[in-house]
DNA sequence: GCCTAGTGTCATGAAACTGTGACAGCTCAC
DNA sequence: GTGAGCTGTCACAGTTTCATGACACTAGGC
């Protein structure tokens, strides 16, 4: 999923974060209640957790001991009340941060980023392209949250091209890059993996968002 | 000295925060300006720095930014303004922390405490994950809670895999890293081994969770 | 010398991946 | 509208890659 995990059971404040972190640039994925949050918690693989304390059933502070029982996974606790000892119990579960709603999205934006940037998880180089995103280091990509399976030579192709945003690259190149330079076969090859490529990235595989064929000389990435 | 660094110029301050941290049984090292603590940080490799933002001469946020181009040394800001702007910031200037004055000592320390945590648990000699906890000091593994007796190769790979979670590592780096550099053996010697470290290590070795797989580059370490 | 744990190599079968060609469908120039 | 040239789609067999288990070799303890 490689995203944000957020825990908050009122649906207007939940809309509000949702929408403020999605438009700074994260992907994220939220849950009402502690419980569901846990369930996915080893699926989904978050790269941090916001948790509300204040929650039905298992509370944030709770959800976070739980996390830590287990895991590294970096936890921002998520407050109302800016009670001190609320905040000193809070740290103490675990969580690497507690911030006291209500708060600016881009202080909150740059609490995670900072947290992130500690967790050296953000090193692993990251693209993101809307709903796309593709971990080199990891050799991962995932589509709206979901882990898409990509073989050796489909991933090698997709790398390519985005490594030129924008930039049609033509087959022969292609060829050479992703292929071995001793390929003399100019055959549907390309053809047929970018086709591979795009029943597996593209929402609708016959309008293609991401890969776009240039009639007459060869394809372009562009994200939408 | 493995204590905190403390930067406040007002001395009345200073002395209520030496006071209060020391009550809660930190070391502590003062000064009043950027420049000196700069001058002493090298020498005296504190654990955490706590930095007044509004200082005379170099200000906190300038003297953070200064720290992480040397340093990891986690930063904690201090401030009378909770503006939010100061608060982005100084969190992009790579601070780890950002707190306003006044604060009850029972919170900063709890704050200090977190990231200090979080700070030892990535050069901490264990790790854990889900069951399978490394030892890296004592150079012991144990899986849930069982000793499991790896072999020094085994170990080696192991604990490489483990050193850059999230990542596929190939053949050849792994012959590199694990075995000698100068090895011009044949690379299914590094499945071989991975296969061993499975059957240790892995429930069920045919289905794994640690030690995934990533066909036509290599292996990835990935906890559950 | 003998035994043992550790290590590298190999054969084998299974699974995954890839190149290929045929053909349908589409686009563009005329 | 029509035809030529591109491109999308698909199935399949050959190839590559990997897991597995067996086995030989080595170093060091006894």
């Amino acid at each position: 999923m490689a995203g944000i995990l957020l825990v908050e059971d009122d649906p207007s404040v939940r809309t509000a974060l949702e929408l403020a972190l999605t438009r700074q640039g994260h992907s994220l994925t939220s849950y009402a209640t502690g419980e569901e949050a846990l369930e996915h918690i080893r699926s989904r693989r978050p790269e941090i957790a916001i948790l509300d304390v204040m929650l039905p059933g298992i509370d944030g502070v709770e959800v976070c001991r739980r996390i830590r029982r287990l895991d590294q996974l970096p936890v921002i606790l998520l407050t109302a009340r800016g009670d001190d000892l609320d905040v000193v119990v809070g740290l103490e579960a675990g969580a690497d941060d507690y911030v006291v709603k209500p708060v600016e999205p881009r202080v909150l934006d740059a609490r995670i980023r900072a947290i992130l940037r500690r967790a050296e998880s953000a090193t692993s180089d990251r693209i993101t392209f809307g709903e796309l995103v593709i971990d080199r280091g990891a050799l991962k990509v995932t589509l709206a949250g979901k882990e898409i399976h990509l073989t050796p030579t489909e991933l090698r192709l997709l790398l390519e091209l985005v490594r030129h945003p924008g930039q049609v690259l033509n087959r022969r190149y292609l060829l050479r890059e992703v292929w071995d330079h001793t390929h003399v076969a100019d055959s549907r090859l390309v053809d047929a993996c970018v086709q591979r490529v795009r029943a597996k990235i593209e929402p609708v595989p016959a309008e293609p968002v991401f890969i776009h064929t240039v009639r007459g000389f060869g394809y372009r990435f562009s994200p939408p």
